[in-house]
DNA sequence: CGGCTTTGACCGGCGC
DNA sequence: GCGCCGGTCAAAGCCG
């Protein structure tokens, strides 16, 4: 549970969200090298909902690190993830996607259980974690990681109006 | 009957 | 080495 290349909102951080995950974002004021190579893995993505990622602000610097960095961590680095946060009453955002559930943990010092979700088609192993915050029930928090190498299934009308409503939180 | 969820078991990594 | 923890497997059950 470490080195996000998260997009986590800043403007809510008046309120009392003191839930651990976001406390870690926060606390984390560089970029770790991991994170580094996931912005760049979300850089080159063009395919379905992690392609919107590509649309957002990369720095400069990291761009410009390329090889090197890596290769240097391309050992630790597991895969590119992405964790979202939205406002919503039900936890299955429908982002165009199959996904079948293959896990639920629970979560310490959470009263939800975190969910786990592969995505269903044939040879895409993209997979998605589904968390709700304790603190506050009505945060849902979803981390996708992989990239799908295959279009959308169905019609994304209502992921983008989830999305609009996601925008709101990623005001950078 | 096929695809999905549920749920306890299992497994690997990590800290002590 | 042991136990905890997060993630995954897979058998069984559910449902259209």
């Amino acid at each position: 549970m470490e080195n996000y290349a998260t997009i986590f909102p800043s403007a809510s951080s008046s309120s009392s969200h003191h839930d651990e995950y976001i406390s870690l974002m926060n606390s984390k004021s560089s970029i770790s090298d991991d994170a580094k190579e996931e912005l760049l893995f979300q850089g080159k993505n063009k395919a379905g909902f992690l392609g919107l990622m590509a649309s957002m602000e990369t720095p400069r610097d990291i761009i410009t690190k390329k090889d090197e960095v890596i290769k240097s961590c391309k050992k630790k680095i597991k895969k590119p993830r992405c964790a979202f946060q939205t406002r919503s009453q039900v936890d299955i955002l429908d982002d165009g996607y199959r996904w079948r559930k293959y896990g639920q943990k629970a979560v310490k010092n959470n009263k939800f259980p975190r969910s786990y979700y592969r995505c269903t088609h044939q040879g895409c192993n993209v997979k998605k974690q589904v968390q709700r915050l304790s603190k506050d029930e009505e945060v849902v928090v979803t981390t996708y990681e992989g990239m799908h190498s295959h279009p959308i299934d169905k019609s994304t009308d209502n992921f983008e109006h989830i999305l609009s409503q996601m925008q709101i939180y990623t005001s950078f």
